[in-house]
DNA sequence: TTTT
DNA sequence: TTTT
């Protein structure tokens, strides 16, 4: 059982093309530089601002397949994940520590990834499926207002 | 592959005790009501307000007996899920839709759960579980401050 | 002070253009419908299976005129806020419960609101601006791998 | 206007008293150790396993106040805010980059912190407080189960 | 119906 | 009603 939550939601865009190598036993790890601009009015001097943050993913598995194969340089993507700081050491021998978002699922956003469903999903969203139990439940079949409704 | 993203968080607390039934094939469901309250100074009277919204959550499977179990009336709960949109006939005939949180993640937030972890999981997290993988970074060992980094 | 949690994070397209009423004292209402869609591969048949979710979204002020302007039948967008029921009556005189989503951050995925930021904020985001606490501190600078940093 | 999201949710516990720091200014800044915590059970050896994540949190302002105030080693607290990554330098003169979750939200999950709304709020949360436009919108009041739905 |  |  897990005592915590611990997650992160991040769209922005890939600073470089992504990385993917392949660990000894074939399976796929894939590292992303991904920007967030948040900009705004500064009210002091009125004027706009803006400070871009860069974070570090890694993507693993299927993920990791398919962010290496979709993404690219520029392209706008949403992350979901967990963060996770890693102890390394430099090559002065003190530690450092580097935090990540592993990643648990994707969606690309700029419509570049059209043939991404094809292999057979988009993330570890498996849990997302609606489940079996649920199958005699119906969505709404009516996107338009209703008049119905008064606001 | 999901063509968007349909997420929803929830902390509150139980309106009353979970009730939860099992369908022909016997997998349990569970129905929640939780309660989740804001409340704010308002700027014009002064007034402290509150506005107190009612939530529809419902539980599938293993993580539907875990809450059946461990979740009472007034047990404060966190909730991830999904919002799914249910087209049910009144007694008039007429189409009626209810708004639910179909959870998919579960957590108790009130030290009464201790031995929920026993039956093996608090729900479909399995995605969250570290990946072997990842299994040669370590966590930082160190919960204090450290001196070297300058705030 | 706020006891409880009740946060709805959304990423769909627009089902049918937005509508913007104006209250009397002028603050722009506008409703948007949003479809989020999940497909996955059923593990029985093996076939492809998708679920559309539709939402009721509705914005109020700055981001009721923002959403009003920018968005159309078909946009994709980002949307933040929290879970509401109102209650209503029909036209039977009985009472009907409808759920929406009050945004309160919304974001623009389909490069078609490239004015959006002219008026001054894509919605209630001034929290998230950095804050002048923070004004000292700087982004990293590269959005490039870190040789240095052995993965 | 913000181009792209930068968003983390943390449950967890605080590993030390927090530390407040004033600016020069005198604007509050606290620093929080939190841990968020995993268990799982392994496929393979069938044994529990854990895995603790050490987060640093940094609070401005009113926010900082109130966690300085309320917040205690092994407090249960949720925490929302952004990731940013700050650049200092190492006595060695090499540069060193700390990722830390700014917070722009916070609440106490372990019932310490019967006080904290008396100051007026638990956070920069007024953006949530239902705006006036909404006020003649009524929450259900009736939370019970309907027997009308049929599960 | 909950909770503080 | 959207989208891929």
């Amino acid at each position: 059982m897990a005592r915590g939550i611990n997650k992160v939601i991040l769209i922005g865009n890939l600073g470089v093309d992504p990385e993917t190598r392949y660990s000894p036993n074939g399976a796929a790890v894939t590292n992303i530089r991904l920007a967030t601009t948040e900009s705004w009015r500064d009210k002091q001097s009125g004027e706009q601002q803006e400070k871009t943050e860069w974070h570090r993913v890694v993507c693993f598995g299927k993920l990791a397949e398919i962010a290496g194969e979709y993404l690219r340089k520029g392209s706008k993507v949403y992350i979901e994940g967990r963060l996770q700081t890693r102890k390394w050491q430099g090559q002065d021998g003190q530690d450092r520590y580097t935090t990540e978002i592993v990643a648990n699922d994707m969606q690309m956003l700029d419509g570049r990834g059209e043939g991404m469903g094809g292999g057979g999903g988009g993330g570890n969203r498996s849990q997302n499926a609606p489940k079996k139990d649920q199958s005699e439940t119906a969505p709404m079949d009516d996107g338009g207002f209703d008049d119905d409704i008064p606001f």
